[in-house]
DNA sequence: AATGAATGAGGTTTCATTCAT
DNA sequence: GATGAATGAAACCTCATTCAT
């Protein structure tokens, strides 16, 4: 660092971030309203408020945008239903949060994709660098199922497994509820927690 | 017949089916192959084997030929897990049978639609009258879950719900299979079954 | 060839041509009156009178039109060239009819590329195929620059040698010519054609 | 100075010329790279390391910037003509001198855009005053034709002809000699100078 | 003077659909 | 009924240019 060098400080404003971040909001909800085919670059531009060309100072193409919603979002669902869940809850507890959790959000308007069934539809990037990342997520998750094995609670089956049996199910009555296909009262929400814990017990 | 024409042969063999069954076969094989977007109806023509103009003979219009292949696809889906039951069996064999022509359907290639997670995005028309044509067709799986609970075998909730708990799984499972997330081994998918069978049973 | 097999004939009516030659000729039109840049296939649409789509079902894309558009050129010019050259005329007279053939072609406006130095810039397959094929355009050329040779009346020089010190001068004379840079009369003309003489004959 | 901010180093070295220079630089290796089509603003102003709006404190636009390379580059080619040429060297000597000076030029690298054909479709203003400017640049080739003529040794003819007929071909030969079309000896090299010679001397 | 994010018109290309044959 | 050439709207994307900082 002599007296040529000099220095350049690059501010990551807020309002630069905005922009990004409205174009992915922009995105999902198009997505949820529309669908895959009814998203066009310009549809995404107007509502995100940004010009057609803007789109592509933040995301290199259109499949660039959806791998980026999909992992955007990916990390909001693993946040969201990690939410009041801590290690040292009793594991029914911790179950029931975690399935309340998810049903919230699928019921909710926030993310508007997990319900629609467009979600799963999204490009991925299916590689193992992808995996390790969606296993570090959803950690909660995970650390829940190995408790529940250790404990001689859970059926002796592979984490992968025992989430497949019982928060799936979940989801997709999630979805059937919104989508309006059946109405779901919370007596029968009580009783679906509890079919899915029963699923994945020991009996 | 100037020196500009030439000549092509076509020969007609008896095993060319009717026309717009070679359309639906070649939308299903193309969507299963490209996904959504790569599916023009240059390509179905092409693979079809007919002119383009011709699929609008058969199908309204593009979306129309999606509906139409959605429904196809729903009553060989209907008819696969219907096969080897029957009413008078025992009931957990009724179930596994279903369960498992379910698993055979996702697995193999003869459905290709069913186990890319494509066929979910396919428009559905999402009406009473749709509703009313799946429960007939899917009235053997109905029937299961009535009788289940007749014989107080099964939990007091709709057979919607009974569905949800018991077969999605079954579906999420096997489209992990097919996508390599998860490899399945046969006592895994025993369990499986098992577990699909713990969450609607009283216990 | 049984009862199953039937004939269909296509005819490649003149009409369809037509539309090919009709697209080549637009381009060459607005390549030499927009230069390189404002060459859009929009654009070619219009002064063709075809739609935007139709140019790519003649054309693989932009650089195919190009392409084709090249080898079309060099075609016509290959023919011009030989026009009234026979093999048996004395070389003089040969040299003198193929150097006014080509500065006819650039001086009159049916080949509009040629003149502007618009031809060169066009993309062109560098390939062993290619080379052939224009040696064989060209064979009236390189038949008297032999000829010359064995005469012993033409520098020993390989014929691409030959053909760049004498008809080279040509084109660009005529392209200084055609853009106003200098107005040839015809006694000038006389003096070039014999220069270029000059410059290919032993002294 | 927040969480968001941080820092580039960048060392103003002494090598940095001046920004102008820099761009017209730039262009002119991104055009010898790419082409015409390849060469956009944003690519000039990161290859001369400066940033896009900058541009415009120099040049008016594209077309301006376009214009002054060619301009500047005309000048470099009239300097390196008359390299080691004075007017009262013999006129042979001054002649093949010019021509290999020429030929120097478009065979090596530092003037990327001569030798590619890009040079020529670079637009011009073709206008009296820019001729004028021309004719002064190539004086020293002028006044070899002037004297050649004076002394009885070149044909009567304008000295514009003169450099058509015998240094044009110097500059389609090294074309294609670098394009690979050609690849020509030092013989050879010796009897194109000598031909483009005999094209111009009285016989 | 210099920056570079933002713009949006315009580029190439695709594709659902029509219609004369 | 069947064809497939033709259409042209609309898709994705680029890039010359501007302007607030």
């Amino acid at each position: 660092m002599n007296e040529h060098s000099f220095i350049i400080l690059i501010h990551k404003s807020p309002l630069m971030m905005d922009k990004k971040t409205r174009i992915l909001q922009a995105t999902e909800k198009l997505l949820a309203m529309y669908g895959f085919h009814g998203l066009s670059m310009q549809m995404v531009a107007r509502e995100a408020g940004v010009a057609a060309g803007t789109i592509y100072r933040y995301f290199e193409d259109k499949d660039d945008l959806l791998h980026q919603l999909h992992d955007h979002i990916l990390a909001c669902v693993a946040n969201k239903i990690s939410q009041n869940v801590s290690d040292n809850m009793p594991l029914q507890q911790r179950f029931r949060t975690m399935w309340l959790n998810i049903w919230d959000m699928a019921i909710q308007d926030d993310a508007p994709l997990i319900n629609r069934g467009q979600f799963d539809s999204l490009p991925k990037r299916e590689n193992q660098e992808q995996r390790l990342l969606e296993k570090k997520l959803f950690a909660k998750v995970d650390q829940m199922f190995s408790d529940g094995k250790a404990a001689g609670l859970f059926k002796p089956l592979d984490n992968e497994i025992l989430g497949t049996l019982s928060l799936e199910p979940c989801i997709c009555l999630a979805r059937k509820h919104v989508n309006g296909v059946y109405k779901v009262s919370d007596e029968v929400l009580d009783a679906a927690i509890e079919a899915s814990w029963d699923a994945i017990v020991q009996h």
